[in-house]
DNA sequence: TGATACTGGTTACAAATGTATACCAAAATG
DNA sequence: CATTTTGGTATACATTTGTAACCAGTATCA
């Protein structure tokens, strides 16, 4: 076995860690595919609540996962943008994309 | 914008489902590597606890991710195989083993 | 001129999930 | 004969997630 087997495994550790729950892929997916206001990413996302990304959009900001921004017009206008931190999940965003197309009837079944 | 991004994001949550919580792809990581005892998997994946490994494996065994073979030797022997299925998130967890070592550094300084 | 809906969220409570710890019987090891 | 190892289970507790209502300010609609 040439892998050291223990440091892949704390490297994969460390990101699942980082990617947390359910909603976090899917939140900086849709932030990098153009979505920028809170219920704009909302609606894009079946199944989150409000208090869910509220609280993910916190936490994404403190770890520079998106910059936010608010413009002082009247009425006030909140934008998220994603960094460059949050394009480096492209990766594992689309394997997990090619594996849930190809594994769809299999989930589906259930 | 040529891709069907509510399609893809199906897919995305799709395979999250699946992957559930911290564990699966450790455990599913683990077998792939070889280990096949209970107390062995159990010590190839730091922090996991007995009653999460033994849920996991249930589930895993219910969903077709792992072969559960008891030999009735005197004393009992238990073996967990991977399947094809399991062996099917070799690129997402390569994918992610990538991401946790590029990022590393940040992700400790946490 | 109200009534309703949309903006970006917060709050309180319930349910689900995860963790810590102890424990089990049978066999092997020292 | 005491300890360790096997493959787990049981119980209690802590943390995370989900549900639902609510907020002020603005815009829209009849």
């Amino acid at each position: 076995m040439l892998r050291n087997q223990s440091e892949e495994l704390r490297a994969l550790q460390d990101t699942l860690y980082f990617i947390g729950g359910k909603w976090r892929l899917p939140i900086i997916n849709s932030i990098c595919n153009g979505n920028r206001r809170f219920r704009e990413i909302e609606r894009s996302i079946p199944g989150i609540t409000t208090r869910m990304l509220s609280k993910e959009l916190k936490e994404m900001e403190m770890n520079k996962l998106v910059k936010r921004t608010v413009y002082d017009d009247s009425p006030v206008l909140v934008e998220y943008e994603p960094t460059e931190h949050c394009r480096s999940f492209g990766g594992i965003i689309t394997e997990m994309i090619k594996w849930g197309k190809s594994h769809r009837i299999v989930v589906t079944k259930k």
